[in-house]
DNA sequence: GTCTATACGATGATAGAC
DNA sequence: GTCTATCATCGTATAGAC
């Protein structure tokens, strides 16, 4: 890899860097162009060179994080799927859940930055920019139906239709979750400052696999 | 009352009511005091005059609705208190949700505006902006408090810090609804156009009150 | 191909004249 | 209270240096 290659990559992905940290921070309308390309100490029209518009520097945003999340998830899904067919039974609720949950909470852990996309995605569903939810819903909707159906064969008596509320009460619970654990710890008493991942997914579990369950 | 109190009252009712819309819609930081104004049809020193401050402003906004609501929900939850101590029982864990839940989905159809309080509310905890979320905490903490130590009460075998997490687990799950019934309906496929109070209180309250009860 | 310097049109904040 | 002139900053675009 020769040196011009090298600056290429090191100027995309500190930009990269100074977005998901700003987006976080401040919301995506919240943060300028030139907040972003000061941050990562690049001239303000390296953002139109290598990604065009906003739009798309905040769905290469999303996508960095998100696509190798989404390939854990399914993967974690399909074993669930495979391993219940292997018994010849239905896939366990809680596995279920535990596929999506998990790898969604550990991730958040895997490296600088991680928690940052966490605390800007636990806003991507409320976020007053169309944008944000637009890209971040085209990424999510197939691993949310894939959910719902796999939800709905692991518990059969219980309507479709109902899973799929009780399915966005734990995407609530979860964004919720997510972006609380960052950001309001000072402003409630009882939220500890360190919440690791494995904590959280022992609270969260049993709480929305009870509430799938739920007669 | 005379010509002018009557003027006023209307002009800082306008604001409120301009204000409120527009802060579930474009966020607050999004919105300029110019659109409020403009969409009140009102001079924009007159914000400046009846409110002061866009912080001030804002609280008021919060406090109109959030008040005569709590008053509600704490109602709701000494009648509980109340009827568990008049049968020498515990309280029910599924009324005391039902006590914080219903007055909350119901005020959001009891009038006009009320819908994009709750947007806009449904959005606090995640605020990029600080002030809004600062605002919100200091009229929810009372009754968070409250609401986890009648939890605590009716499930005396589950550990106090564990239902704090359930009950932010709940928070999410609710404040995610909320905001996700006004304004995801149209991208989520099977999100129904309609989703009367009433219907989605029968959808989360069993799913709560079992997230809560949960082993 | 990569990156920088600079400019454009639009929008909103600010403050002073009336 | 209202209007307006001025200024800052936004996203975007382009010409040219290396």
């Amino acid at each position: 890899m020769n040196k011009t290659s090298e600056t290429q990559q090191d100027t995309k992905e500190r930009i990269l860097d100074a977005a998901e940290y700003l987006f976080a921070r401040e919301g995506y309308r919240g943060t300028s162009l030139r907040s972003i390309t000061s941050r990562a100490k690049v001239n303000l029209a390296a953002v139109n060179y290598h990604f065009g518009t906003k739009k798309n520097l905040v769905e290469d945003v999303i996508k960095r994080r998100i696509l190798p999340l989404n390939a854990i998830r399914n993967e974690k899904i399909d074993q669930v799927i495979s391993a219940a067919e292997g018994k010849g039974k239905r896939p366990d609720i809680k596995a279920v859940m535990a596929a999506f949950i998990e790898p969604t909470l550990l991730f958040r852990e895997s490296g600088p930055g991680a928690e940052h996309f966490f605390t800007f995605i636990g806003r991507s569903f409320t976020d007053p920019d169309n944008t944000v939810r637009q890209v971040f819903l085209k990424y999510i909707m197939p691993l949310f139906n894939k959910l719902l159906e796999t939800a709905s064969d692991a518990l059969p008596n219980h309507p479709q239709d109902i899973l799929f509320w009780r399915l966005h009460f734990t995407l609530g619970a979860l964004f919720h979750t997510l972006h609380v654990c960052s950001n309001v710890k000072n402003e409630f008493q009882g939220m500890t400052d360190k919440m690791d991942g494995n904590k959280i997914i022992n609270l969260i579990l049993p709480y929305v696999t009870a509430g799938m369950k739920a007669k």
